[in-house]
DNA sequence: TGTACATCAGTGAACGCGCGTTCACTGATGTAC
DNA sequence: TGTACATCAGTGAACGCGCGTTCACTGATGTAC
């Protein structure tokens, strides 16, 4: 069988997707590449044409999920005032469909304690990303006039992240839904955002989309 | 070898202590009951003399870290007045000590990822856990007159343990220093918190204790 | 246009390895007589 | 007091299993002539 000349990276990217998937879900230890190599379709045999090595495909793989990341951001955001973008964002993440979507959820919360047991270089794309998206983080806080905005940036993502990691080990889905609602509360005044209007989430078509 | 009647519990603490090191340190799946017991000096054979499989391992290991988590709080707090214990549980919780012993620090910033893929009764255990600490960090907040402590009280959680969990991940030192300074500096103002006087850290010795 | 060959993404059996778990055994000590 | 036995925490070889990785092979298609 010979194939197309993007064939080859389509499955690349398919295979990298699945991957970036189960990585979340299971964690690097528990994810094999036999079965990452099946949900894309193909035999395990194949992987070691696209990938090094296991560990290269997990560092392609968190390059690829902060990618994403970025683009929930740019989503939740584009072509809106700074704070209603920020707001918006935080209620993106802090959300229903976000607790349940591990797999295509934020990869800090889904993969923070397993970040200082990978190769250094997936730790330094896990790194990269989380700056870059400080950096997004702050750059409505600084429009919005707040002195040191990278660093209130930093103490904002830590309260989404540890919320949400703290929500999902919750057993009972109304105590992780208190949760969710605690820190987005907690972040609308911390940060003087306005209250969403009751019911808002009815009429906003975007919060339904699974966050990546 | 026959033994005393406390030996064979003796035992058991001391496999729990080097189980409850080396999950944090390496994560469920990398830990393996082998080094677990060569490391508290016993072979693997014996192992099931004292818990019925990893699983149950792991379950009685959760259990046991957050112990020492209330320990931490206890030590951090008693004999100090609301605001002032919670400050320094707090700066405990956020303190450069912390930031390197993993393996003995906080079970939430050390596993957060990986609960969700535990047994159910390891997630109970460490809802259960989180659940406690939550009520204790609510308990000088309601003191100290904040409507709604554990609501607030799960704010603060949050950010601390994400704050931890973003800190560990960074490769430079002082990148990481600067995000526990990052939400030190804004719990303490979010909860209107004295600040510490400069160069405190060289006068507390408690700080100095490894966080548990 | 027709034929022989090269290409190369993907296949699937096989490998070595480390894991969790089992089990026959050890051997120091308490107990029964 | 002395002796035979029971106890049981701990030992270490062995097991079955799933993993990451290797490699000889397949076979549809482009290319050279």
């Amino acid at each position: 069988m010979r194939y197309t000349p993007q064939h080859k990276a389509r499955t690349r990217s398919k295979i990298l997707e699945q991957a970036s998937h189960a990585l979340r879900a299971q964690g690097p230890h528990a994810v094999s590449v036999a079965t990452v190599m099946g949900e894309a379709g193909l035999t395990h045999g194949g992987f070691y044409a696209h990938f090094d090595s296991k560990e290269a495909l997990i560092e392609a793989s968190v390059a690829k999920m902060f990618e994403d990341s970025q683009a929930l951001w740019d989503r939740a955001t584009q072509d809106r005032l700074p704070a209603e973008g920020l707001a918006r964002y935080i209620d993106l993440y802090l959300c229903t469909r976000h607790l349940g979507a591990r797999e295509r959820g934020c990869p800090v919360a889904a993969l923070s304690s397993d970040v200082p047991r990978l190769s250094r270089p997936a730790q330094v794309a896990f790194e990269q990303g989380v700056r870059r998206l400080t950096v997004l983080i702050s750059q409505p806080l600084e429009v919005l006039g707040w002195p040191e905005p990278v660093k209130l940036a930093s103490s904002v993502l830590a309260e989404m992240v540890g919320c949400m990691c703290l929500a999902r080990l919750q057993t009972s889905r109304r105590a992780a839904l208190e949760l969710l609602e605690a820190s987005r509360s907690s972040l609308r005044e911390r940060l003087a955002l306005a209250r969403m209007p009751e019911g808002v989430e009815l009429t906003m078509k975007a919060a339904h989309h699974v966050p990546r």
